[in-house]
DNA sequence: GTCTATACTTTGATAGAC
DNA sequence: GTCTATCAAAGTATAGAC
């Protein structure tokens, strides 16, 4: 375990595949593009990754970290829990009209076989997703925390696909006023 | 054009192709299995479609058609423009789980590149959709029609995208409840 | 010795011919 | 309906640069 040959490499190919990726999806990038955009050899490439799919999977986890970085930057920008939730559809609201959707979900598409390893990084991910948007919602005075949670996580699904396809129409910004409806509706029924 | 080789063939073959599909996704899915699967013969399939492209296409207009239906059975059923738009919703909460998700979706994450017939199909069928929930919209007393019938199309991506890889959770059931609570406020914004 | 560049092998899919 | 040409992509091996 001593030997790592160049500090950065393994990054650098990431950087590139991820890039390919988010732009053509994984099925239209070989790896000789993968290797052409991030300069360096075959052997490197395979020695850092045994194969596609482990490509595929580090990419994969890599998003869901730029996810959880989201959600980090969201909560100590803002500390009341009702706010945070609106607050991540305004996140996800604003980077999906120039982006090619949800890279976990996309690929989620791409790799319909339950058992390929794609497949299952990706649902993990979405099952984690919707335990941390009911973790967050236990903390606001909501009614039913876990019903606000998957009400906002099917929000975010919304405006990211639709985002992304239909660009930044009207709708996508009526999103965070959708989201903040639904939790003012939560604590209301709390309340009453 | 007086030469049709038998009658319903071109749909035999478009039943089976659409099954798979469906079931594997397109790329997954070779010509020979299709072929298989119709149990007919190279020549059959390759005449009544030139190539693998334009099975996609077919199978993309025949989603969309299934979508139309779905969307006249909600208007023969239901005749208060208010509650179409949530039965549509309820429509797609009910096939979500048992489905890999909405076909023209997946198609279009697996063709990503805006040149591919497939991509501007299934965009076109997007946009198209949009129009219809506005236009359903534009029937009820809503403040803002457009508003309300993107946000029902945000909420049918959501349920269809959750329901699909989370399952039937309590989250999709809520679905219905949720565009009910968003055609309520939309009318009570114009009275108000 | 470690990385790049290239040639080769194998696999699987489209498409056409018979 | 089988058989074949063609092509693209995943890996593997090998030759060569610093």
């Amino acid at each position: 375990m001593a030997r790592k040959p160049a500090a950065g490499t393994r990054e650098r190919i990431l950087d590139a595949a991820a890039h390919l990726f988010d732009q053509r999806g994984v099925h239209a990038v070989g790896m000789q593009q993968i290797i052409d955009e991030a300069g360096c050899g075959k052997q490197l490439l395979y020695r850092e990754f045994p194969g596609k799919d482990q490509l595929v999977v580090a990419y994969l986890e890599r998003s869901a970290e730029a996810w959880d970085r989201i959600v980090t930057g969201v909560c100590t920008a803002v500390d009341a829990p009702e706010d945070r939730l609106v607050e991540l559809v305004r996140a996800v609201q604003g980077m999906a009209p120039n982006s090619r959707g949800c890279p976990l979900r996309n690929t989620h598409a791409e790799f319909p076989d339950p058992d390929h390893p794609a497949h299952q990084v990706s649902l993990r991910h979405f099952r984690r997703v919707r335990e941390q948007l009911r973790d967050l919602a236990r903390r606001t005075p909501a009614a039913d925390p876990d019903r606000l949670g998957d009400r906002i996580m099917l929000i975010i699904d919304g405006v990211y696909v639709n985002g992304s396809t239909l660009g930044s129409t009207g709708a996508a910004e009526a999103a965070v006023g959708l989201a903040g409806d639904v939790v003012r509706a939560e604590i209301a029924a709390a309340v009453g």
